[in-house]
DNA sequence: TCTGCCTGCCC
DNA sequence: ATTCTGC
DNA sequence: GCAGAATGGGCAGGCAGA
């Protein structure tokens, strides 16, 4: 018998780099894709799977209970380590250049190192080494794991080149900033091994199917496109999930939508759930794929008793529900129920239902390419309605009027809106993709219906990234007639155009101040960069007034918690507008009693 | 043992 | 979650 | 229109340090 040594070739993360900084440097979709191509050919077989993920500033498949538990905090606290200088001069120029990667390269340097390395690599750093370091932080926990993070990673930083360093901060940090995601690593797969971008639609169904881009990938390197093929929604391995396209005008429904009737469902504010039944084994996983069964005990329960088929996968919505009033209680009321202790006090405490919408799965049998109707059908057959476990409730319509009062009667029954679903032969389950097949409408879309809010600019903080050099989001303020002071509301970061981001730094410099501005109520837990006197208004748009924590708007001692809104967005500057002529806590308070 | 900062993940 | 932008 | 990269509120839990 023959021995054979095999010798396995690991590519050098120099190699990786000088690759990654050339799709840094490329803005052109197929000039990136021909880049992506040249790796994979060379990565092989062999390390496709880790060059994937790392592109993708991943360690994994995300459904995988892989945690860094570190972030740019403890990044910053590893650079200032391994360079041997305090941590606060490394979080301000985190704040000045904007990126971690570029801040580590700057301040990192050998000759004048201190750090003794905590964690030797042998001979030239490899993609594998790099790849094994992260695998180690993350798998690290409990008393002293903060401190081993913390050196596993300086160690690196101090072994790899400038560019490897740049790379590996972003990478700890999970933004690699290349402007390749998933979709244009598929792109790069395929055309590796075809030479054409055709095979890309088959790859992107495997993914979506298996959740796992590295998986797919590598079964393209050894087994081709048979392989990549073969692979299907399997049962207790998380799908995809498919989500639904936004309009800004109800009547573009019938335009995006490809069929002539619609069904619209009820659009549940609660977490969007996929079950996986295999006869008494019932598991749950979330819009992430992460595995969240053990929150749901009281689910899996209903599921197992209410669904008599062996082997079934739904995709639904979990939400918390009064059962005395009949009325859905807030999402922030539901998301207690993320929990890993007091499991049982809870279930009690916030009831919840399993709204489901969709059925993926029967019986060994795919139902991803079954039609919208076949596949309600099916569930409707299936699913016997329960207090604990109901279908969505829907009309199907071609006719917009009725569509429209059914979207009005959610609506004052406190739903978030309607999603509008195709009925067309084709209307297939794709998962991971947003179509015009499913379109959501949302109340607050509707401009005269949503309430815009006049709010006072009184706090800055720096970006990242494409935001380097300018301010990533503005700290916004009521005013509170009656006490004349400023309480915070809000933080924005979206919604502003690349012109208006890049004319902020010079606008707000006028207001800037070192002191917090003395009419400024701010809690404890807020941590401002910039203070700005309180002088510009701006017109905002957001969906609900939320309990927070963190803003002073109406704040309530006992309660400890004061007025936020949720999914804030800038609309426009209100140049005319005095700070005293914002918008106030008194008509914040109005408007959270209202709604 | 308690508190506050940080992280991950829901939307 | 929402939003903007280059291709 | 797609794909990617900016950004929000707010919940629980993990860890360090007081």
């Amino acid at each position: 018998m023959l021995n054979f040594i095999i010798l396995v070739v690991k590519i050098k993360f120099e190699i990786l780099t000088d690759y990654l900084e050339k799709l840094e440097n490329t803005s052109s979709q197929t000039a990136m894709i021909n880049i992506l191509s040249e790796i994979f050919q060379e990565s092989g077989k062999e390390e496709i799977d880790k060059i994937c993920y790392l592109i993708l500033g991943q360690i994994g498949p995300g459904y995988e209970d892989i945690k860094l538990g570190m972030d740019e905090k403890m990044i910053q606290a590893a650079i200032a380590i391994a360079a041997n200088i305090d941590k606060e001069s490394v979080a301000s120029e985190t704040n000045n250049l904007g990126d971690i990667g570029i801040v580590a390269t700057k301040f990192i340097d050998i000759s004048k190192n201190k750090f003794k390395k905590f964690f030797y690599f042998k001979g030239d750093l490899s993609v594998d080494d790099i790849y094994k370091a992260f695998k180690k932080i993350a798998k690290v926990s409990g008393t002293g794991s903060y401190e081993i993070k913390k050196k596993t990673l300086a160690s690196m930083l101090i072994e790899a080149d400038d560019l490897g360093k740049k790379f590996i901060a972003r990478l700890a940090n999970g933004k690699m900033r290349l402007g390749v995601g998933d979709m244009t690593i598929l792109y790069g797969l395929s055309v590796s091994v075809f030479g054409t971008k055709d095979k890309k639609d088959e790859l992107e169904h495997a993914y979506n199917v298996s959740s796992d881009i590295g998986y797919v990938g590598k079964i393209l390197f050894e087994k081709g496109i048979d392989g990549v093929n073969n692979i299907n929604i399997t049962l207790n391995r998380p799908i995809k999930a498919m989500l639904a396209q936004r309009i800004s005008d109800f009547s573009q429904i019938k335009v995006k939508i490809n069929s002539e009737n619609i069904a619209a469902e009820e659009k549940y504010d609660g977490e969007r759930i996929q079950a996986h039944k295999e006869g008494d084994n019932v598991k749950l996983f979330s819009r992430r794929l992460n595995n969240v069964t053990k929150q749901f005990p009281d689910v899996v329960k209903k599921i197992k008793k209410h669904i008599n088929v062996k082997n079934i996968i739904l995709d639904g919505e979990i939400v918390a529900y009064n059962f005395e009033d009949k009325k859905f209680y807030p999402f922030q009321k539901l998301m207690q129920r993320k929990r890993k202790y007091k499991i049982k006090e809870y279930r009690r405490k916030i009831p919840v239902k399993y709204i489901v919408f969709d059925v993926l799965y029967v019986n060994n049998e795919s139902f991803l390419r079954k039609s919208y109707p076949e596949r309600r059908k099916k569930l409707e057959n299936i699913l016997e309605s329960s207090k604990y476990i109901n279908l969505a409730k829907r009309v199907v319509s071609s006719n917009l009027d009725i569509i429209d009062g059914f979207f009005q009667d959610c609506i004052d029954r406190n739903l978030e809106g309607i999603v509008c679903k195709s009925c067309a032969n084709d209307s297939y389950y794709h998962a991971g993709a947003r179509e015009w097949s499913w379109i959501k409408w949302k109340k607050e879309y509707i401009t005269n219906l949503t309430d815009t809010l006049d709010l006072v600019i009184v706090g800055a903080f720096p970006g990242r990234g494409r935001r380097s050099g300018t301010y990533g989001a503005l700290l916004c303020a009521v005013y509170n007639h009656e006490k004349d002071v400023f309480e915070t509301v809000t933080k924005i970061g979206t919604g502003f155009s690349d012109q208006q981001l890049e004319q902020l730094p010079s606008k707000l410099e006028g207001v800037l101040t070192d002191k917090k501005p003395a009419r400024l109520e701010l809690s404890k837990k807020m941590d401002i960069d910039y203070y700005l006197i309180p002088e510009y208004v701006i017109e905002t748009l957001g969906s609900e007034i939320t309990k927070s924590p963190i803003h002073t708007c109406n704040w309530n001692e006992e309660e400890e918690r004061g007025m936020a809104l949720r999914f804030p967005r800038f609309v426009r500057w209100r140049e005319e507008k005095a700070p005293e002529q914002a918008t106030t806590s008194e008509e914040i308070l109005q408007m959270y009693r209202e709604q």
